[in-house]
DNA sequence: AATGAAACATGCTCGGA
DNA sequence: TCCGAGCATGTTTCATT
């Protein structure tokens, strides 16, 4: 089993503190029925064990200038070079998400750039010049959904199960 | 202008708070030379605005078991009940993003599934019964940059050019 | 729109169970 | 792993500039 498996109380801190990085961990411990340093110990632990990775404020493109929302897919002319075109990608900063994928593309991109006009620009002047042989863009007019994970459905041990099966 | 002008604190506050949802905004304000009052009122200001929509912890999808991330694009059969087609995609809670795309598609969604059987299964069970004419489905083998918007790039206010312009 | 101070709430740590 | 208590720290409000 490649993930960690969760008991009830991890999965209701984390749906807690996804939705709202922000709530007192204190909230958290009256929601979950135990005490503050437990919440607080809980944390540490999901944290060491790199299921927690930060925290982010989230801020709406459109209302700080980015109106235009785009996915790439690219393909090398030298896909050999596959890992020096993902650090040049990563100094580009409206590059977002960098995926390697199966299909068509050899890699598939997300950015936010501030108007068509200046996508255009970041395609020719900083995607163009790594080496592509094609590109294929999707521009998102609307983002009508834009969500977490979905927490609820992971699997949990539980206590029943776990004195079933002497854990 | 439909974006809203920041000034230097605000692009500061933005910045910070953007990177670690849970730094104390005594921090901040100290970071930023000003009273933590003063970060109190702009991240109170920056959320009226609606530039600030809240806070989430970043979870590791693959640490609780969402092995595959895909992205799928989608045309259907009847392009005129988009809408209540996004209304069906918003029940599915594996269904994480949806855009409204120019090109091929008419939607663009992002999924997380526990494996690639899992996403198979979503696709056959969920998507298709929306009425798809044609899907595609590209695999995420890895994400390999997967970060926030550009926060130091957008423009500023500074206090020069609001005197110069009499604002 | 920023400040400092005050009142209040939370974060963090440690000893003990 | 959890709890409770103590102290350090942060949050929020308000009168003032």
């Amino acid at each position: 089993m490649a993930y960690q498996r969760l008991d009830k109380l991890d999965k209701q801190i984390l749906r807690l503190i996804a939705a709202d990085a922000r709530i007192p961990f204190l909230e958290v411990a009256r929601a979950c029925n135990v005490s503050g340093a437990a919440i607080h110990q809980r944390i540490q632990k999901l944290t060491n064990l790199g299921i927690l990775k930060g925290s982010h404020f989230v801020i709406d493109p459109e209302k700080i200038g980015y109106e235009t929302c785009a996915y790439i897919g690219l393909n090398l002319k030298n896909p050999e070079k596959f890992d020096s075109v993902v650090e040049e990608l990563r100094k580009i900063p409206e590059v977002v998400e960098c995926h390697y994928t199966t299909g068509d593309f050899d890699l598939f991109i997300k950015i936010y750039a501030f108007n068509n006009h200046h996508l255009l620009n970041i395609i020719h002047d900083k995607l163009q010049p790594l080496g592509l042989s094609r590109s294929e863009t999707i521009i998102s007019f609307n983002t009508s959904i834009d969500r977490q994970l979905p927490i609820v459905d992971i699997p949990v041990i539980d206590q029943d199960d776990m004195m079933d099966r002497n854990i």
